[in-house]
DNA sequence: AGGTATTCACATGAAACTATTCTCTGAGTTAGG
DNA sequence: TAACTCAGAGAATAGTTTCATGTGAATACCTGT
């Protein structure tokens, strides 16, 4: 028998560690949500009056990342969706999430998925965005209801379009004659709304609900009873949920990224061949989160994002702090060889705040009095991920 | 010594430009009656 | 005459460039003691 073949024969009679992997996925809702009774129960009685048909007061929703926000909406949703089902009242709720990349991440995108969600396809350009609003209008319009309109992580959205959108979204309500529309807004960054337009700003957090991160022992309890359902007993060993949480908790408390650490160590010991699942696989899988997400982020970007990085590759081994000028020598030496052409040093300082952004470097903003005032990049990264990275960068760019 | 003023090396902002992808429209063309 | 083709106008978007303005603090330069 081949070696191969005895692999995936052994594979299959091999217990799994898992009962089922998808519990430890992001896009899981349980069935019942821990330690956020309060917020429920708050999003419940702002949102309840749909069930009446009438409109609920917008609601804007903030809070750290993985403490729970878009569980909790879903959740309020889906069961809000059953009741109006069963009772037979017209209520449709749409969740959008802002931030994915060439769906909804501009404001005639945002509309398009919207009347996508209708069933009416919108081409992806080549109307006038007043276009793609009044076929919305029309179809929200055409049969009586009430719509609840999920924007999560709305920030991105206006980082980058401005607050028109919202406006424009949050006066339909005064347009239409048979439908409603109600807006919930999901937000990770705290001071979001300060700087909103003042008129949307009212509007839009009629309501307002903050969603404190979890401290440790919820974190435990949360993780405990995930765990107790995606793995099969007894193959985690004590100490590993705890050691978890407090990873989690040391920051600040996010409970998606706990679940991802479980879910990577579980992996990551069921491929070793381990009895159970014990704590170096965590300090194992933390270390092979990071690395992968730099890699990955790295791996998906544009050449240009990706000379640039490899610039900084290339000096970062003489020296400690790197600056913007020094790297767009590199840089401009580099594209000559490659045969790029050559960008303004005024876009490599925007693609430095941008690989900043995405946490692949490090970038402050550091006066040097006299001598200037630039951005000091650092790579707080590991030998072998740095390794890694030069080979992944040579391969796209095709350098030898 | 203490206090201003300069100055560097970029950062940051705004507007405009380029290229690509896509729709819509209306003129011109074609095929069939 | 209806159906078809196809070029041109207009939009949205991403990625840049151009031009203009901002900025923090180490130095240079005064000033009066």
């Amino acid at each position: 028998m081949l070696k191969i073949d005895h692999f995936f024969e052994n594979f299959i009679k091999k217990d799994s560690f898992f009962l089922d992997k998808s519990i430890l996925l992001s896009s899981y809702v349980p069935d019942e949500v821990l330690y956020r009774e309060e917020q429920l129960q708050e999003v419940a009685n702002i949102l309840a009056p749909a069930l009446r048909m009438e409109r609920p007061s917008n609601l804007f929703i903030y809070g750290k990342t993985g403490t729970g926000k878009t569980l909790t909406i879903k959740y309020v949703l889906r069961s809000m969706g059953e009741i109006a089902n069963k009772n037979n009242i017209s209520l449709k709720s749409i969740y959008i999430n802002c931030k994915l990349k060439r769906v909804a991440d501009t404001e005639y995108r945002l509309i398009a998925r919207l009347v996508q969600e209708y069933g009416q396809d919108i081409p992806p350009t080549g109307l006038p965005t007043d276009e793609v609003y009044s076929v919305f209008y029309r179809l929200l319009d055409q049969q009586r209801h009430l719509l609840l309109l999920v924007l999560d992580e709305i920030d991105q959205l206006t980082d980058k379009m401005g607050d028109e959108i919202l406006y424009n979204l949050t006066r339909i309500n005064t347009d239409l004659k048979n439908s409603q529309l109600c807006i919930i807004g999901i937000s990770n960054n705290l001071v979001f709304s300060e700087h909103l337009d003042p008129r949307v700003k009212s509007s839009l957090s009629g309501e307002e609900l903050f969603f404190p991160p979890y401290n440790a022992l919820q974190m435990q309890d949360i993780l405990r009873s995930r765990a107790h359902k995606a793995f099969r007993e007894h193959v985690i060993q004590p100490g590993v949920i705890e050691k978890c949480s407090a990873y989690a908790a040391r920051e600040h408390g996010d409970a998606r990224r706990a679940i991802d650490l479980l879910r990577i160590a579980g992996e990551l010991a069921e491929r070793n061949n381990a009895d159970k699942v014990e704590i170096t696989h965590l300090d194992e899988a933390e270390h092979k989160i990071d690395s992968d997400t730099i890699l990955n982020a790295a791996k998906n970007q544009p050449k240009q994002f990706q000379s640039v990085l490899y610039a900084i590759l290339l000096i970062s081994p003489q020296k400690r702090q790197i600056f913007t000028g020094e790297i767009y020598e590199i840089y401009k030496n580099l594209c000559k060889q490659c045969k790029f052409n050559v960008l303004t040093q005024r876009r490599i300082s925007d693609i430095l705040a941008e690989l900043d952004m995405q946490g692949i470097i490090k970038a402050t903003i550091i006066s040097k009095g006299r001598y200037g005032r630039t951005r000091e990049i650092t790579l707080s990264l590991e030998e072998s991920t740095i390794t890694k990275l030069k080979e992944i960068l040579e391969k796209s760019l095709h350098l030898s």
